[in-house]
DNA sequence: CGCGACATTGAAGAACGTCAATCGTCGTGG
DNA sequence: CCACGACGATTGACGTTCTTCAATGTCGCG
């Protein structure tokens, strides 16, 4: 792309933006290395991308106005940064349709992005809980499921591949939260009998 | 999409495709559930998605071949069948922009699935050593490294954060890493000595 | 009835985390 | 130029989480 563009210096250990920050610019990495990441509640650290020159380094900020995570450099950092509607123009035929594409890609690869969150950071008994009221809330926005029981086929060990645990590890898990009352997973029907309660084991 | 589609029935357990089928078919969820997974060496089960009705099965098959997972139906399914070729003539106009940015968007997808891959279902050992053939492997392709030490900026935490891992495990890793010659990490450089015995330890 | 798939439970062990101390390096201010 | 302080690497001791192995129970289905 022969597109105008400007170059700016980032001084290692710097941010180049942080999570939540809203944006207009779409950077790559002209030279020196740089990490995105995100903090989970109780202060550990994931990091999602190690970026190298030629890099982009926040594709996400084609489609959303705020930063989903932060970007750090590494090193001494050279950036080259492009205004987002300067390339929307310059795609700017059939540009709906690309980004409805794009929009898709993206959910794609933060739900990814979210279940390695998950993997690198979280606990079993937190790793579950989010699953499980994630599957809720996805059945929730088409109307397949509401307050109360709804059909759940996963065994333990669908949800145990799903989170990188072992059956016998999510059976015992899944035992306690039962015995709280949390939740009544039976036959292949889930019930979230106290989904703030469980809400509050996810972090 | 008002496109002509067939639609097929799937018994629950069944595999709509496997790893390495070629397709040239793209599918959508009707009803029914499924899920997409791999297995590692050792006969592990990684899950990367759980689908729905409404889901997008293979958005991959938009651009690849051969099939990058297999997905398997959880309950009878029935999915709706629409021919590759038939999806690009729909989006006709400006069809190569679109792959361009389509393939951007599935390479960064499959590069965090494997990572998933890594967190779920391998150990700390071959996780790293993973990670460090994979940086290498990048900065190859961009002729930033080549047989010898190379620059490498990252940090023991940086590498545990990227794998779910302490900086004192890492540590322990790559102390035994080094004890046995495989690869020398000083200062900010790394030396990848063994290529192939570290990637018999990667599997 | 019998079989296969999965849930459940117990016991034992391995992998990895936590806490804490020491050491070396580097940048910075005096 | 030197002293100081911050940061990361390294190592040890110990604890916890999760896995592994194994046995038993339960349910649906041919």
């Amino acid at each position: 792309m022969a597109l105008r563009h400007d170059v700016r210096a980032i001084a290692k250990r710097k941010n180049l933006y942080r999570e939540g920050d809203s944006w207009s610019e779409f950077y790559n990495l002209y030279s020196g290395w740089a990490f995105t990441f995100r903090m989970t509640a109780d202060g550990h650290r994931q990091i999602f991308d190690i970026l190298i020159p030629g890099d982009a380094i926040n594709l996400s900020s084609l489609r959303l106005d705020r930063a989903p995570f932060t970007a750090q450099a590494l090193t001494d950092v050279i950036i080259c940064v492009f205004d987002r509607h300067m390339l929307d123009e310059h795609f700017h035929n059939e540009v709906a349709r690309i980004h409805r594409l794009e929009n898709y890609w993206l959910s794609a690869l933060s739900s990814v992005k979210g279940n390695l969150m998950d993997l690198g950071r979280r606990s079993s008994t937190e790793r579950i809980a989010r699953f499980l009221l994630g599957i809720e809330a996805r059945l929730r926005e088409r109307g397949l499921a509401a307050d109360g029981p709804f059909d759940f086929p996963l065994g333990h060990t669908h949800i145990a591949d799903a989170l990188g645990l072992t059956p016998v590890h999510v059976n015992r898990v899944i035992s306690t939260f039962r015995k709280d009352g949390l939740i009544d997973l039976r036959d292949h029907s889930l019930h979230i009998k106290q989904p703030s309660e469980l809400r509050s084991l996810s972090i």
